[in-house]
DNA sequence: TGTATATATTCTATAATTGGAATATAGTTC
DNA sequence: GAACTATATTCCAATTATAGAATATATACA
């Protein structure tokens, strides 16, 4: 149960579910997501660390990066089966679309430099 | 997206869960789920509402008593894919399982009197 | 070793969620 | 209409979640 709801909670916040939506499409690091969505480091931070924890994304280090991507499920049947969806969902959601079309042009040597 | 998040927090509370695994046996009405719960019986009537606003179970009046039952899935295709996902799920959870196990002794006729 | 940068953590204020008590509403029965 | 019962709503206190500021950590590089 608790492995559960850790997921649903994870999956209860529009912008940790943007995030997810974001790296369906690439490996990010904390500042290039920092730079979409438009808020504060430690945040991004603090979600990813809560998505982490869920077994929905999984975080490898490349130097002073952080990259960040979806998990293939191993982690948790929750959290697969619930990204399994999120593939083919809200990609319609006008918030996430706008989104996603300015992903191409973030690129981490660009914007960083907090 | 506010339509999904609807769905992922109504199902982010353990209590919510319980009630839809309860709903998976059978139609219920308020004082039966409290029953089993053993929470007082404006926490049902509100979690139910949250349920209920989420697409998750749908109600209909019998008299005094108001019937619960988890919806067909018309209503929203997140939550009818999360029910789906819900029918197998968690029925293992030993917390669920000694609920379920209780279920049938509990009648509508016997417990109510608040 | 010192500086710069990316990320994580801590702290604090604010907002949202939850449970329980009290109250309101709506049927049912007399 | 009055009394009773099931459910809903409101109000309040306690807990939890979130955002932002400040700080800490870790790596790169001179």
């Amino acid at each position: 149960m608790k492995e559960f709801i850790k997921v649903t909670k994870a999956l209860s916040d529009p912008t940790r579910v943007k995030i997810i939506k974001m790296l369906q499409h690439k490996k990010m690091c904390v500042c290039e997501i920092r730079a979409i969505l438009m808020i504060n480091q430690p945040s991004v931070s603090k979600h990813l660390k809560i998505l982490e924890n869920a077994g929905l994304v999984n975080s490898a280090k490349d130097g002073l990066w952080v990259n960040y991507q979806l998990t293939d499920g191993n982690s948790s049947p929750y959290a697969a089966s619930f990204l399994g969806n999120l593939r083919h969902w809200l990609s319609d959601d006008p918030e996430i679309a706008t989104m996603l079309f300015k992903l191409p042009e973030i690129r981490r040597e660009d914007i960083c430099k907090i």
